[in-house]
DNA sequence: TAGGCCACCTTTTTT
DNA sequence: AGGTGGCCTA
């Protein structure tokens, strides 16, 4: 017995879909189709889960049905419906994973078969940890489709992944544009965990043999139906018993599978070639004469699932793959029907014979592939009986579709209507015979393989250059090999900073000789610290020794003096210490943020309470408490990791002659950031003879508020008179606009900032997008960030500008930041990204205690702060806030604290872009529950139009459902959330 | 001592 | 807006 198996589609949960795709619906009319197992649809989605759980009641292992009385009453009576039971729903979702791998961005769609709604639960959440469930029933994950297969396993070893659609250009595995060459590629080792294929509405099973590597998968098709009038129009023959553990072994086994019921592919929205603006369709014959260009305007032509899977395929047409399973094409009943009467699918004429003829004469698929013709042309008239006739022999005329364009198909012609309808017509429908279609060619053995593609590795000859110096241009290498005197370099943007740094090191230790243990490298941030280790590890892998290399941070360094001196004491955190100093203030009534500065600024002066005297002010009667409680609780703050080693130093002559004696080589990173207790503490460890290299640049300090001062990059040249400066001139990170928008900031402030050349190329402008409010200025960013990416689902499809841009050139969502100056804009640019579907993260957040290598393989979108942005490098940089007030950053009637440090801080923004920056703004702006009006920031305005361009936005903007082709045309805009 | 109400304030960050 | 701390009351 046959059981119709729909299991790829989607509920109201998902972008695009009706309202009515709920489990009702889908209930009724997988019913009217004829439909047995139905997939759920949907299942990573937190909200349709619960409806299933609400709803469904399980019938058999793995398989549901609706609870008795949720059925909704058919339309149709009479013996054939009367007592036809409910469907069986079985656990299924889709993913739509968009990631980089090996340099191209990936998107790969995954249809997911889960054997219990528990199991979904449990992916759903574990999926809800890497990225945004809700948002989408499909939703938009940053990661490799192989770690779904993997995940989908860890749960439960029962679920089964099916690459869904495999062709189509923009989301498949196989897809021309953002697919892979075979299954192989995108799943490695656990390939042979992939036992099907779907082969989409483009193509058909006969199109897939030719591929002789697909043959070990069952092909399977599904109505992927936006809403349930769409179930089934393409599906699959079971001939197991409907439960999930039948058809999952069906699926592994092909014991089982009986075949599929297919689309004519030709009607699909991609099957040939073409040039959808030019109203050009195109074989892949003719695409190769024309060079792969459009004839007419001679850009790049769309290819077609025909010709990428002609570029793929290694058997001849019309040979079916061994084991390979019949299938059956049909129209839908709607289509057939508004070819016979010659009106629309959706017309009222067509839905009242539609449901005419079901009453009569069974569901949809019976009526389609079985019912005899008799008995249709009874029902439904001759012409009915004929074109479903033609139907079945597949003698259907289409204009194959192309380039985002449905194919035309045409099922009588005005002759065949006249022959058919006319007096004495010539045809009639046959006597009843059986009406199937022909078998399907014969599976034979397929072509003999070709051999394998073997390559061979190329000998890399020996090279005669200096390893560690290849590579380095005539500064850095200066930087690398100097020696004999202390060193300044001052390294802008992109210039290869750490690359010198980290390649100085290198030669230090292999090239000098020098030991390890004599190195001390110091860093602002972990993060700099461990990608220093980590490159020189690169450099040097083997190197015995690297372990007693000092990288640290100042203020690591300092903690490691300290506890080496006196009893270890703990850091105290953010909270404790802000609890410490209320209660010291309170006690002496001291604003706790004066307090805070006061204490700041003495330990940064090396200044504790012992040296302050009788001193009667209550801010020093507060920092005695505050220091009395912190050695009560065995803390230090931050800043005794500084000024307690300096004054060890300082006070202990022997102590520091010992570290000087010790570190003989220094090298300061970010030397632009140092503060007074920093470069005191420097001081101290650095002995008249040592060697020193400090790096930094004089345009990126930002950290003025907490006590760095750029003087000390100045100043370094009167404390080492010997010193030697260097310059680094050439960045290899800011493509020319960028530069040339960076220096225009700098020039605003005053400073001509020294000569620059660019190695990187772009001509990208900067792009300012205004908009409204901030919610439509996250909105633009998303949008952005979509066509960045070339899409994010076939509902947004690439425009024009990024279509046909090769996959290298796409971004992935790591490739993107967006930055603004306050942490309080961040939540609300967050919410609005994420229901646009965008994976993005704070990364204050992700600081989560169980973050596993998935977490960090995931890709998202990241959001930060300016500062926090310091040191990184990203090809897409996206500003947002670029309003007076805010960027420069002006507190509330105080005006101007420090503009010449907020004028730094947006250079160092713009120059975190290796490729392109987005500057936006919101005219009207709600901060801290004040709404104001906004100007364009100053810092903006005065860049010139040459590498600033605005974009307004498009007025055609509310007609976007118009300009977009839509794989479902028939449904509406998707409802507004409310908020 | 819990709970409720009100006033306040809001940059950027280091083991 | 939204969270926090302070202060008052029962």
């Amino acid at each position: 017995m046959e059981v119709i198996a729909d299991l790829h589609l989607h509920s109201r949960f998902s972008i695009a879909t009706g309202k009515e795709a709920d489990l009702e619906h889908l209930d009724l009319w997988g019913r009217y189709k004829g439909v047995q197992v139905v997939g759920t649809g949907d299942c990573t989605h937190p909200q349709w889960l619960q409806e299933l759980a609400d709803r469904l009641e399980p019938v058999a292992p793995g398989t549901y049905g609706l609870k008795p009385g949720l059925g909704l009453p058919l339309k149709l009576q009479g013996p054939l419906w009367d007592r036809l039971p409910g469907v069986r729903f079985v656990i299924t979702g889709e993913v739509s994973c968009i990631y980089k791998k090996g340099g191209q961005v990936r998107k790969v769609h995954l249809l997911l078969l889960l054997p219990s709604l528990d199991a979904a639960q449990r992916f759903s959440a574990r999926l809800g940890r890497l990225g945004n469930v809700t948002a989408d029933g499909r939703p938009i994950l940053g990661l490799d489709a192989k770690y779904i297969l993997e995940l989908a396993l860890e749960i439960d070893p029962a679920s089964l992944v099916i690459p869904a659609h495999i062709w189509t250009p923009w989301f498949s595995v196989l897809g021309a544009k953002s697919g892979f060459d075979s299954l192989e590629e995108c799943f490695e080792e656990h390939t042979s965990q992939i036992y099907a294929l779907e082969t989409g509405l483009s193509s058909d099973p006969a199109m897939n043999w030719r591929v002789s590597g697909l043959d070990r998968f069952v092909l399977v098709s599904n109505s992927d139906a936006h809403s349930p009038q769409k179930l089934a129009r393409e599906a699959n023959i079971f001939l197991v018993p409907p439960a999930f553990p039948n058809l999952a072994q069906a699926l592994r086994t092909k014991a089982g599978f009986g075949g599929t019921i297919e689309f004519f592919p030709q009607e699909g929205k991609y099957h040939t070639d073409g040039h959808r603006a030019c109203g050009l369709r195109a074989t892949p014959e003719e695409t190769a004469a024309w060079g792969g260009k459009c004839p007419r305007c001679h850009k790049p032509l769309t290819y077609g699932v025909m010709h990428r899977v002609l570029d793929l395929a290694d058997r001849e047409a019309g040979v079916a793959a061994p084991e390979a399973r019949p299938f059956e094409s049909l129209i839908p009943l709607p289509e057939v029907l508004a070819q016979v009467l010659e009106v629309g699918p959706g017309s009222k004429k067509v839905n009242h014979l539609y449901f005419r003829l079901l009453e009569k004469l069974g569901p949809e698929l019976e009526i389609l592939r079985r019912t005899p013709l008799e008995d249709l042309a009874r029902e439904g008239g001759n012409l009915l009986a004929y074109g479903i006739d033609k139907m079945r022999q597949g003698r259907v005329h289409i204009a194959a579709g192309y380039d985002g364009v449905y194919g035309e198909i045409r099922l009588l012609t005005p002759e065949e209507r006249r022959e058919v309808l006319g007096q004495g017509a010539l045809w009639s429908p046959p006597a009843p015979v059986s009406p199937t279609r022909p078998a399907p060619p014969s599976p034979e053995r397929g072509q003999p393989a070709e051999p394998p593609n073997l390559k061979v590795a190329e000998p890399t000859p020996p090279s005669p250059i200096e390893p560690l110096l290849a590579g380095l241009n005539p500064a850095q290498r200066q930087a690398v090999l100097h020696e004999g005197s202390p060193l300044i370099v001052q390294a802008g943007p992109g210039t290869g900073k750490t690359r010198a740094l980290t390649h100085r090191l290198a030669y230090l230790l292999a090239r000098r000789g020098i030991p390890p243990e004599e190195i001390l490298a110091l860093t602002f941030t972990r993060q700099a610290a461990g990608e220093m280790e980590a490159r020189i590890r690169g450099l040097l892998p083997d190197f015995p020794g690297l372990a007693r290399l000092t990288i640290k941070t100042f203020h690591a360094l300092g903690h490691q003096m300290l506890t080496a001196q006196e009893e270890a004491r703990e850091v105290a955190d953010e909270d404790q210490r802000r609890q410490l100093l209320r209660e010291a203030g309170k006690k002496h009534k001291v604003p706790v943020a004066l307090l805070d500065a006061r204490i700041s600024d003495w330990k940064q002066a090396l200044t504790y309470p012992e040296d302050l005297g009788e001193v009667n002010e209550p801010e020093v009667a507060a920092f005695k408490d505050y220091e009395a409680a912190l050695s009560r609780g065995g803390l230090w703050d931050y800043e005794d990791l500084i000024a307690r080693p300096t004054l060890l130093l300082t006070r202990q002559p022997d102590l520091q002659e010992a570290y000087r004696r010790r570190y003989r080589h220094l090298l300061v990173d970010e030397y632009q950031d140092l503060n007074a207790a920093q470069y005191r503490l420097f001081r101290a460890l650095a002995a008249a003879d040592a060697e020193i290299m400090v790096i930094g640049d004089p345009d990126q300090a930002i950290y003025g508020f907490r006590g760095a001062s750029p003087e000390y990059f100045s100043r370094f040249r009167q404390d080492w008179p010997a010193a030697v400066p260097v310059h680094f001139e050439e960045t290899y990170r800011l493509p020319p606009p960028v530069l040339d928008a960076a220096r225009q900031v700098r020039r605003q402030a005053g400073v001509q900032p020294g000569p620059m050349e660019t190695h990187q190329n772009g001509e990208q402008p900067l792009l300012l997008l205004e908009r409204a409010t901030e919610a439509a200025e996250a909105r633009a960013i998303a949008r952005e960030i979509e066509r960045l990416v070339g899409g994010l689902s076939h509902l947004a499809l690439e425009d024009a500008a990024t279509r046909h841009r090769s996959p290298e050139e796409k971004a992935g969502f790591r490739d993107v930041a967006v930055l603004y100056r306050l942490h309080a804009l961040g939540p609300e640019l967050e919410r609005h990204l994420t229901a646009q579907g965008i994976p993005c993260q704070m990364p204050r957040e992700s600081v989560g205690p169980e973050l596993d290598g998935l977490d960090l393989a995931a890709e998202k979108v990241k959001l930060l702060t300016l500062h926090a942005a310091k040191g990184l490098e990203f090809p897409y940089v996206f500003i947002a806030g670029c309003e007076a007030g805010l960027i420069p950053w002006e507190p509330e009637g105080e005006g101007h604290k420090d503009p010449e440090e907020e004028n730094r801080l947006f250079y160092v923004g713009l120059t975190r872009a290796s490729r392109q920056v987005f500057l936006t703004r919101a005219r009207s702006r709600t901060l801290w529950g004040r709404k104001r009006r906004t100007l364009l920031s100053p810092l903006v305005q005065a860049l010139t139009p040459e590498i600033l361009e605005r974009r307004e936005e498009s007025p055609g903007a509310s007609s976007r459902k118009t300009r977009q082709p839509q794989l479902f045309p028939e449904i509406g805009p998707r409802p507004k959330k409310a908020r």
